[in-house]
DNA sequence: AATGTATTATACCAAGCAGCTAATTAACTG
DNA sequence: CAGTTAATTAGCTGCTTGGTATAATACATT
């Protein structure tokens, strides 16, 4: 995986790593303050190993005081990713419109859900 | 892999499948017509097998007709994923921010960035 | 029905990842 | 120096994924 985005958009596609960004919203904290909540489900370094796919991918920083490791959320990889998601803005209008229309057919009754709504039968 | 916005997270997290949606974003291709930019560097069940990542991740419907499958883009995933990056939002401007604060520092060149400054050393 | 074209499924391999336990390093504390 | 806490590394297992090649399926045309 050799590029940023890639990087970016596979350490996102965890809850559990999705959770730990969301922990670290709420400010710095240790690694052990972050698997805190994983308790019983999930061990110690089984947290260090997501931490680290999330620092390969720039989105979280460990810091180094004295014994502990104070984790930071780095939004800055999230910016690329939301400015490529931005390109399909238009497209996932398209697709809401399309959902939208989809639920008045069938709220109409009229038209049994074509797939190619005519345009006479608007309003 | 239960929950969808790992799902659609994980189906962005590759160069190709981001090329596919890309191409996709022109309008409906078949699955060849898919293939043909990535001719030499990948076979067709290569991209096929790319194109069933999206479709499980709901970004891709497959169409049937006669014996093309016309591959058509539904954003719709992509606008979960960006509602939840909405959230980070603010702090993706902090992190902006922080590299702004960063570069006016090392120009300052009188206070290193402390990772916490207690009551007492301040001034 | 036979052939050619478009597409998918199957089988197999290598690589990577997620999770665990156990052992190790690093830093502080008595 | 010995002991404790914090975090990582190492070694293992099982699962998933990406890739290829090859076989199978589905349709259109003749």
């Amino acid at each position: 995986m050799p590029d940023a985005l890639s990087r970016t958009f596979s350490a996102l596609a965890d809850p559990t790593r999705r959770a730990l960004l969301a922990q670290l919203r709420q400010g710095e904290s240790t690694v052990n303050q972050l698997a805190e909540p994983f308790r019983g489900r999930m061990t110690l370094p089984g947290v260090t190993k997501h931490l680290k796919v999330l620092e390969r991918a720039g989105l979280v920083t460990k810091g180094r005081e004295a014994q502990w490791r104070p984790c930071t959320l780095n939004a800055a990889p999230l910016n690329d990713a939301a400015q490529w998601m931005e390109e399909y803005r238009v497209h996932m209008e398209a697709s809401l419109d399309r959902l939208g229309d989809y639920l008045k057919t069938i709220t109409d009754a009229s038209t049994p859900p074509a797939t190619e709504p005519t345009d006479d039968d608007r309003d």
